[in-house]
DNA sequence: TCTGGGGTCCTAGGACCC
DNA sequence: TCTGGGGTCCTAGGACCC
């Protein structure tokens, strides 16, 4: 059998652990910039907020209703994640971190019988421990366990879990269940299969599998296939290395100075580049891309990128941020603005795989123990202690108007919150 | 000038996830 | 005025090789 341990609202939430007021109020999270909506409360959802919804298209709606709105709070999402998954790992044998909200659960060693039963108490433990509501969903295959724990979440009936076992069960829970609903199934798919007239996860059970993988490749076919209890995708338990690493900002005014642009593009290179060595990775490939506001009326979008390849593959943060600026100069155009630029690291292996002689090479010896040097410095006394000249020391531009302390990690606002 | 059959690798684009 | 950021996988088509 397999777990879901799914965060209700989880930003929302968080926000909530630490402002208890907030409960029972409509709610939601911004994305950076403070540009979208990308977590709500429910009394926010019924109220008609969509997810990813722009907010200035919501300016009025928020102001009636007198919903609360936060910025996006990274350092206390993820150390409440951190704590969530904690309390998880400590209930079952093993646990495959899916997101920052998310998590599979192997449940081996617990007897069927018991398994609703476990999954309402573990979603109680959660909740005493971290303050942040979940739902548990259990049943033959992931997809189906997805499926279960938003049945879980939708009926409060159930306290936070719920197990599908019984075939019969199943295929009645799957009749009212939406197609669109489906782990694997999106807009595109979704529209498709309108249009065949499968409304519900039902319709798509009795489909044809082939037909399924003609008009939705082998991907579709292992989604029909876990539907109908057979499960195709495995518990995953070890963290897998990312194949690439992308580090990309829309900025709060556009830019169209090199100077800024450079910077801006160095601080992506940079962070890009300490994600590496976290996962003991280099790279062969830089790639840069700029573009300007997609969304200004009368003007076409301009985009650009270009590919920088190293000679050997690097993780070292010099290597890696001169690299990000020569593909930059090759595609920028000073009569544009621009609105977004990003650095994405790839062609990606393991540092250990990489052919020994190249790490007798002086100047690579070299990189790699100032880079040791720069890790830890950053890590003891924050990631922006050390930095590159390109970077510089202007730190980058974006809004976030209604940001939360970050109550767990920083001494100075565990303070001020006390007095 | 035209003519075959098979294989690999790479890339772009499209779908999906949170 | 204001529109997020970070990933994965699959497929089709082209280049290239023998």
């Amino acid at each position: 059998m397999f777990g879901l341990a799914d965060c209700n609202s989880f930003f929302v939430s968080c926000e909530r652990v630490f402002a208890p007021f907030l409960r029972d109020k409509p709610v939601i999270v911004l994305s950076n910039n403070d540009g979208c909506v990308v977590s709500r409360s429910k009394e926010a959802v019924a109220l008609g907020i969509r997810m990813g919804q722009p907010v200035f298209q919501i300016r009025d709606l928020v102001k009636a209703n007198g919903v609360y709105v936060f910025s996006s709070n990274y350092v206390l999402y993820g150390d409440m994640s951190h704590r969530v998954m904690e309390t998880l790992r400590e209930n079952v044998p093993s646990i495959e971190v899916y997101s920052i909200d998310e998590a599979f659960l192997d449940l081996r060693g617990i007897k069927l019988s018991e398994l609703d039963l476990f999954g309402k108490d573990l979603a109680y433990k959660v909740k005493r421990n971290t303050g942040i509501p979940i739902s548990v969903g259990i049943s033959h295959t992931k997809t189906l366990a997805k499926i279960a724990s938003k049945i879980a979440k939708k009926d409060s009936k159930l306290h936070g879990a719920c197990f599908l076992r019984d075939e019969k069960d199943i295929r009645n829970v799957l009749k009212t269940f939406p197609v669109s609903e489906i782990w694997g199934i999106g807009r595109e798919y979704s529209k498709m299969l309108l249009k065949n007239n499968i409304m519900t996860a039902y319709d798509f059970l009795l489909a044809s599998p082939q037909w399924v993988k003609e008009k939705m490749s082998i991907v579709g076919l292992r989604t029909w296939r876990e539907l109908h209890s057979e499960p195709c995708i495995s518990f995953e338990e070890s963290i897998k290395n990312k194949k690439q690493i992308c580090v990309s900002r829309s900025f709060s005014k556009e830019l169209s100075d090199i100077e800024e642009l450079s910077q801006a593009v160095a601080t992506f290179a940079t962070r890009a580049a300490a994600n590496l060595r976290r996962q003991n990775s280099v790279c062969y490939s830089i790639h840069v891309f700029i573009l300007t506001n997609q969304f200004k009326e009368g003007t076409y979008p301009y985009y650009r990128n270009s590919i920088v390849t190293q000679e050997f593959p690097t993780d070292s943060t010099i290597k890696i941020v001169k690299g990000s600026i020569e593909a930059l100069v090759k595609i920028y155009r000073k009569e544009y603005s621009y609105k977004k630029a990003g650095v994405v690291l790839m062609d990606i292996s393991k540092k250990d795989n990489t052919p020994s002689d190249i790490f007798y090479n002086d100047e690579i010896q070299k990189h790699n123990s100032l880079m040791k040097t720069l890790d830890d410095i950053n890590s003891r006394f924050g990631d922006n202690t050390l930095v590159t000249a390109t970077q510089g020391v202007n730190k980058l531009i974006t809004f976030s108007n209604y940001l939360s302390k970050k109550y767990t990690t920083s001494w100075d606002d565990i303070i001020e919150v006390k007095i």
